[in-house]
DNA sequence: AGAAAATGTACATATATGTGAATTTATTTG
DNA sequence: CAAATAAATTCACATATATGTACATTTTCT
């Protein structure tokens, strides 16, 4: 069940960082076709909380900097370590890619730092966006840094579905693409989910977390060349992880 | 009416500041003493969203970044302006006390910016946290910079309630502080909110921005020379406010 | 200035939602 | 390795809550 209040609060959030500048209770209400009375209380909560505030008067509310505040130790703690941005930004300028960095979450994985294409046609990715992590080259890449109990007990849970005509729709379908992908070196695929993409991921163990990196892009673009785009991972991988211990 | 759910993201995510760990549902529901179901039901929603991951397997969940990647883009917006951190900053280590920027919202003041002192006996205040404008020193000092129509405004909503001996319970005795803290070059208050608590805090314009900066302490401490502290945080604010426009 | 339109606020009620109990899944212990 | 314990999920129902309606306030237009 989906808490809607709970998810109404994101999307204000993320309604504010893309307005960026403050709304009246009417703009919010109409922009989202809530109920005046309804976006009233939603707002005098976040407001009461200290999450809201009047930069000048008449001009409505804004987030305060209480979210950054929040943000900042919430992150703070076991950032990543500096050279996974660079990984994912050399990656993304030497292909012309967008490149991520890839964490586990359930039957998903997410996106926990993303360097954008700068091409016109591009796979638009954000932090936290989310994907099955089964169904795609950077959640299989997570996969391969399980043992073979823990895959079980996420495969229980997955609702295999056709995504695309290469989707994987069966427990042995996606043990044998882990085994493929064990004798080529690095995960790749093929519009398994989102329809046009392909994309090459490799595991990133770091300390006890695991994590991927993935590169990924339009079929037509970079289709034929995953496996230059793969290596080429390994070895941006290879020059920027430091040496002593993960 | 205040939106529960809407409250409960916003305590979670403080539990997580707090905590700084990954937790796991029954460790969540436990802390709040929220039932399982209905804290399943909120980490779910959290997690579909893209603002809840699970770091490593079976240690629970812990915020994305998209939480700070939202946070930035949002905070980006009209920073204050860095020599109004400095300024809280020299005056908090001046004093020994806590010093702060504050801005209006509706019949409240909110802290935007805080530098904490560092005495065991302290004024305790984060970013986020939310007084009376009309019986502190800091929202007295937003008030100054109203016309007195918009005043009115703000007084036909405020719940006059005696915080304290000294808590102006009615419009004319605000207006009557108002006029004295003119004369006196500053704004000041003796617990006429916070038990214990004195300030003294100035008017500070930015662009057509409406803030204000307080310092503020335990009366036994700070009581006595709010007229010092007001002289300083005047000094302070010359030496380091931009002499071109405003 | 006065009227009209837009915005913000309060409240009772129908309904969406949170929750206790039951079920399934995972982990620890003997 | 089986039994026991703990954790995570599901689900039907009673209840807390979102909203339609009415009212108040502020702003805009004539």
């Amino acid at each position: 069940m989906i808490v809607r209040q709970a998810a109404n609060v994101l999307e204000i959030m993320e309604f504010f960082a893309q307005a960026r500048k403050p709304a009246t209770l009417a703009e919010i209400a109409d922009h989202f076709g809530w109920p005046r009375s309804s976006t009233f209380n939603l707002l005098a909560t976040l407001s009461e909380k200290g999450y809201l505030y009047e930069p000048r008067p008449r001009a409505g509310f804004y987030p305060t900097p209480r979210w950054l505040a929040m943000a900042r130790m919430i992150s703070e703690v076991e950032p990543l370590p500096p050279w996974t941005h660079t990984l994912i930004a050399d990656l993304s300028a030497e292909t012309g890619e967008t490149a991520s960095i890839v964490a586990p979450a359930g039957v998903m994985a997410v996106f926990i730092d993303v360097v954008e294409s700068q091409a016109a046609i591009r796979y638009f990715a954000t932090i936290g966006h989310r994907v099955p992590i089964h169904a795609t080259a950077s959640g299989r890449a997570l996969l391969l840094q399980y043992s073979p109990e823990e895959r079980d007990s996420v495969y229980r849970k997955i609702e295999f579905k056709q995504y695309g005509p290469s989707t994987p729709i069966s427990i042995e379908a996606v043990e044998a693409e882990l085994r493929h992908s064990i004798a080529r070196g690095y995960c790749q695929s093929f519009a398994d989910y989102s329809r046009d993409l392909a994309g090459a991921a490799i595991p990133l163990p770091i300390g006890d977390r695991r994590l991927s990196v993935v590169v990924a892009g339009p079929e037509f673009r970079i289709g034929s060349k995953v496996a230059d785009v793969a290596a080429l991972i390994a070895r941006t991988l290879d020059r920027l992880r430091p040496k002593t211990a993960a």
